[in-house]
DNA sequence: TAACTAAAAGGACATTTGTCCCAACGCAAC
DNA sequence: GTTGCGTTGGGACAAATGTCCTTTTAGTTA
C-alpha cells in the first residue's frame, strides 16, 4: 500500500545531481493537503518523490473518492499521462509534507526515447502496479470488507503509516460509517 | 473490457513470417474452456492471441472468480510474469477457440533486452491496462452494482461479446443470484 | 475559560447483497 | 422418448452496507 522504488530514487538524485538539467528537473516542496497532480486536468509535469507521502486517489461525480495507493520515496506521478498524452487519471496529493523531484514533459519524453535504463526501470514498476492494483481489485471484490479491512491494518502497522478513518475507507471504498461498525465489533 | 492490440499482432506476425524464430514462436490452436496460464504455475511460455478471446481472472481461496479483462487479437499474456520473474499472476483460459502465437521466455527476454520497438510497445500496452484496471475498480467500488452491470451491458453490445451470467457476475464481482435480481427489475 | 472546528463514533432505518435452497428450461447422450 | 446435466431464474431469510443524523472528543483559537 506504501510503495517506493530505490532504484527511480537513485536515478533521479544522480540525474539531479550532474545539474545538467538544472532547466527541466528541480526539486520543490508540497506542503501537507497540497495537490501535486489535479484529476482532470492537463498533466503539464512528472513527479518523483523524494521524501514524504502523498495518496493517488480517484474522485468520482458522486462524490466519493477511492484510494489507490500511497506513494513514497522513489515512485512516480504522471508518467502514464506523458506516455498516453491524456489528461491527470487522478489526483496526488500530499498526505505529510513531501519534498519531490519535478521534470519537464520533454525531458521525460527524452528520456522515453533514449535511455533504456530508465525504460526498463519504468516498464519493471508498471508491472509492479498492475500487480498490485489487480490483485488488490480482485481481493476487495470477493472478499468481505472485513477481511480487507484486517489486511489494511497489517500493512499499515508494517509500513507504519497512520492515515485517518476517512482515507481508510477511501482505501477501502466503504463510506466511513461501514468503517467505524467494523472497528466496533473487532 | 474486450481489450485488442494492432500494433503487437503486427509486430508478431511479421516477426513469425520471417521464418528466423521458428524454434522460439510457434502458433497454437486452444480449444474453446483450455487454459493458457495457469494461477499460481511457472509461466513457461508467453501468449499474443491470433484469433478468438480469452479471459483473465484470478481464482480467491473463498473459490470465488474475478474477471479482470477479456483479451482478443494482439494482446499479450504472460510478460508480467517473465519482467517480474514470478509465478502466474492469474488465468488465462480460452472463452471460445483461440489462436495465439506462443512465444518462449528466452526470446521475450531477448525482445526485452534488445528491441526498443517492442519496449514501447509493451510500455503503451502496461500504462493502458493500468488505466483500465484501476479506472475500472475505482468505478466498481464506489458506486452500485447497479451502474456497474449497466456499463457492462453498454460495453458487451459494443464489442458484440456474448458471455454467460456467471462470467459476467465474476466480472462485475457480485454472486449470480445478485446479477439475476439485476437483471430482473431493470 | 469559552467557543469553534474537524475528526471520530454510533443510533435508527432502508436498501442491497449473500446464502441456501429449489424450479424451469434447453440440449445432448443413450 | 427419457435421463442427465449445465445454465438460468427466483423465493425466503440473514447479514452487510448506505444514508441521514446526532453526539462525543480533542485540539485550536479568540
Amino acid at each position: 500500500m506504501l510503495r517506493t522504488n530505490n532504484s527511480f530514487l537513485s536515478f533521479i538524485q544522480q540525474l539531479y545531481e550532474t545539474k545538467k538539467h538544472h532547466k527541466e528537473i528541480h526539486l520543490k516542496r508540497f506542503p501537507k493537503g497540497s495537490r501535486l497532480l489535479q484529476q482532470g486536468e492537463k498533466a503539464s509535469k512528472i513527479f518523483i518523490v523524494a521524501e514524504g507521502i502523498t495518496k493517488c486517489y480517484f474522485s468520482e461525480e458522486n462524490g466519493k473518492n477511492y484510494i489507490l495507493e500511497f506513494l513514497g520515496a522513489g515512485e512516480i506521478a504522471g508518467e502514464l499521462e506523458v506516455i498516453k498524452n491524456i489528461n491527470c487519471l487522478c489526483n496526488i496529493e500530499a498526505v505529510t509534507e513531501v519534498q519531490a523531484y519535478v521534470l519537464t514533459v520533454p525531458i521525460v519524453k527524452s528520456l522515453l526515447a533514449n535511455n533504456p535504463l530508465f525504460n526498463h526501470m519504468l516498464l519493471t514498476e508498471l508491472a509492479e502496479r498492475i500487480i498490485n492494483t489487480s490483485s488488490r481489485s480482485s481481493f476487495q471484490q470477493l472478499y468481505s470488507v472485513e477481511h480487507a479491512l484486517k489486511k489494511l491494518l497489517m500493512l499499515q502497522s508494517e509500513h507504519q503509516l497512520s492515515i485517518s478513518k476517512e482515507d481508510m475507507a477511501a482505501y477501502l471504498g466503504v463510506t466511513l460509517r461501514s468503517l467505524n461498525r467494523l472497528l466496533a465489533v473487532k
